[in-house]
DNA sequence: GCAAGGTC
């Protein structure tokens, strides 16, 4: 029997499918599914989809306890690989006593080549036989074409770049424990309020800390605007002074006058420019997450609701970085599916009536997986509105792909009036092309007034808007993740996970993202003691390096080792400042504990845990003088809103809860805001 | 109770 061992079930299944034309058994070792069949000639195959990564790098036991370990120990340790999904590990080894022969079919990139070693080592320990006979099937997606291709043409395993694979995971987790724990210890935040760094949350969270300091520290500066409503056909229309922002109120009064004192204005230009507006490129996971989480989803919500419809059969495989179709894949046949689809139907037949389909291309060309694309057509009922809502943006993002360029007409229309130039522009869709199938985003037509050059309009009314320079918003989490793509920050499969390890440790809060204190403080210390794991550059360097070892240019040992001199430098500097570095990062926890005014004393109140009955308190900083004092919810993370109640003057607090919805109250418990939710759980307790 | 990377 030939054992094939792909990196998901999924991909077992169809493989599976393709090769054994349609005769597949499924069964099962350990609730695992694999499944058997046989190919042309007769010879039989097994193919077992595994779930990811299997092992687990971690540290011998004798390093656990915190407290017993100085984390400088961590820097040269032993490192051990441990089965982490037990049942695939067993289902595997059983499948290869039985083969006399195997084939690494997982993902086509590097993590699935050292996924695809990790298997192989497994199973060689089942069975040592196995050793002559390996193959490597490397398929970029799983149609018929690609497949049979990988399957007649194997390759051998890259031992080099699957070891490159395993020098990120040495580095990650030799730099992650060992200034995890150094910060955590330094600042006595041991259990679970320990604080993490690491190679990509820490320069993910500097991006949104830099943004929250650029905010803190900008002055806004006040400028004016002017604008003349005009009596025009088709209608009234508005018109601004040519000069965007007067920076002098003088200036903006002077020119005011000047277009007051005039009855009409004069048309002195009119301008009409056409713009080609391209395809956009298919959805890639980051391009998708964007557009997700412009329809208002969180980018985990997008990224699950994603991984429901590929799940489902309705989408193909949502984690891919590739914005170019493999020329395997049949876009006709796609149409054909979505021509099933009631609503969009019309625009799938219309384009598989051309002879010829031109899909647009985006930059990045990976061999990981093909861009997302429509599998099948969801029955009503058979999806919830939001996985709806979700499979038509990837429908008709595919169909925008194969539309034709949008044609715009942007307008301009240049004005005198009273000596001073106005202008007014707008745009509009001449020709909808791939806008008609895919209409998200898309700005309303400005009608433009039916003007000539020469002619005169009577003007209504000017007027002066005072107004100021904006801070920088703060990110969205879409934008976030698109910045780390951008920053080399992560992969298509973790960059929303990362994001949610910064609001689990508290370092960031709300969306769009503002950092807490604590994740203020905490980018400033290692910025000054350890700057190298803030910075993105280490992973732009690691890159390089992985790029080396797979190339056989250097040793994965070699890189490591370097790393681990880097680290012991780094850890030199930070214990060397120690208190300093301490000192910093509880300051901004401290801050995160105010919550607001004492509505007694005017203090600063604070979350406090009892030493005693290690519950959590509001407490006044004047105590002993002010005892004022407050209880709180002992469930869920607090966070201050800087407000305070209208009804009882007391601070207003939000309570955070997995699950739920956010929870903003005021600190006082005799609040008459409280007593309709009192006498609701009096009533509860009554009726129970 | 450490990271980041897979996948469910």
């Amino acid at each position: 029997m030939k054992l094939i061992v792909t990196e998901k079930n999924t991909a077992a299944k169809k493989i599976a499918e393709i090769l054994g034309a349609g005769k597949v058994k499924a069964e099962s070792y350990y609730k695992i599914p694999f499944y058997v069949f046989a190919n042309g000639g007769g010879e039989e195959f097994v193919s077992i989809g595994l779930k990811g990564h299997i092992l687990q790098l971690e540290y011998p036991p004798e390093y656990s306890d915190w407290r017993k370990v100085e984390p400088r120990e961590l820097i040269d340790a032993d490192l051990v690989k441990s089965p982490s999904a037990k049942s695939v590990v067993n289902a595997l080894q059983k499948a290869a006593r039985q083969a006399s022969r195997i084939i690494i079919a997982t993902d086509y990139d590097r993590e699935g080549e050292l996924i695809g070693l990790e298997a192989l080592e497994l199973a060689l320990q089942a069975n040592p036989k196995l050793a002559e006979h390996v193959k490597r099937a490397r398929y970029s997606a799983l149609t018929a074409e690609e497949i049979r291709n990988a399957f007649t043409n194997t390759v051998e395993l890259s031992v080099p770049l699957a070891q490159a694979g395993e020098a990120r995971q040495d580095i990650d987790l030799i730099w992650g424990a060992t200034l995890t724990r150094y910060i955590s210890l330094a600042t006595s935040r041991l259990g679970s309020q320990f604080l993490s760094v690491g190679r990509v949350q820490s320069p993910t969270l500097k991006l949104i800390v830099e943004r929250e300091l650029e905010r803190r520290a900008f002055v806004p500066v006040p400028y004016w605007q002017i604008f003349a409503d005009l009596a025009a056909e088709p209608g009234p229309f508005t018109a601004r002074h040519k000069t965007e922002r007067f920076q002098d109120k003088g200036a903006a009064e002077t020119a005011l006058g000047r277009a007051r004192a005039a009855e009409t204005g004069l048309v002195t230009g009119v301008k009409t420019t056409q713009k080609q507006l391209p395809p956009p490129p298919p959805f890639n996971t980051t391009s998708y997450t964007k557009a997700a989480t412009a329809l208002g989803f969180s980018a985990a919500r997008a990224v699950r609701l994603a991984e429901d419809l590929y799940l489902a059969g309705y989408i193909s495989y949502p984690r891919t970085d590739n914005t170019v179709y493999p020329e395997s894949l049949g876009l006709k046949e796609i149409l054909g599916q979505l021509s099933h689809s009631r609503e969009l139907k019309s625009h799938a037949d219309e384009l598989l009536e051309r002879g010829e389909l031109k899909p647009s291309r985006g930059k990045k060309q990976t061999t990981d997986h093909p861009p997302i694309y429509p599998v099948d057509v969801p029955k009503v009922g058979d999806i919830d509105e939001a996985q709806w809502k979700i499979w038509h943006l990837v429908a008709r993002r595919f169909l925008a792909t194969l539309g034709d360029s949008a044609v715009s007409e942007t307008g301009r229309i240049d004005l005198e009036i009273g000596g001073e130039p106005f202008m007014l522009s707008g745009s509009r869709i001449l020709e909808e092309g791939w806008l008609a199938y895919y209409p998200y985003g898309r700005s309303k037509d400005d009608e433009m007034p039916k003007l000539k050059q020469g002619e005169q309009v009577q003007v209504v009314k000017v007027s002066l808007e005072s107004k100021e320079t904006q801070p920088p918003g703060r990110y969205g989490q879409g934008r976030l993740i698109e910045l780390m793509e951008q920053n080399g920050l992560g992969t298509k499969a973790t960059r929303h996970s990362i994001l949610q390890t910064l609001y689990d440790r508290g370092y960031i809060r709300n969306t769009p993202v503002e950092p807490t204190e604590t994740g203020i403080s905490m980018i400033r210390a290692l910025d000054t003691y350890a700057n190298l794991i803030t910075r993105p550059e280490m992973t732009a360097r690691l890159e390089t390096e992985m790029s080396d070892i797979a190339e056989s240019k250097i040793t994965r040992e070699e890189v490591v080792q370097r790393s681990r001199a880097l680290l012991h430098d780094a850890y030199k500097m930070m214990e060397n400042n120690k208190e300093a570095l301490a000192g910093e990062i509880v300051k901004g926890i401290q801050e995160d504990k105010l919550v607001g005014a004492c509505p007694n004393c005017g203090k600063q109140l604070r979350v406090i845990r009892s030493k005693r009955t290690k519950k959590r308190f509001v407490g006044c900083e004047g105590y002993p003088e002010c005892s004022t004092t407050y209880p709180l919810p002992q469930r869920g993370s607090i966070m201050p809103t800087y407000k305070t109640c209208p009804e009882c003057g007391s601070p207003k607090i939000k309570v955070l809860n997995k699950g739920r919805r956010p929870w903003e109250l005021c600190i006082d418990p005799d609040c008459p805001t409280k007593e309709e939710y009192k006498l609701k759980r009096a009533q509860k307790e009554g009726a129970s």
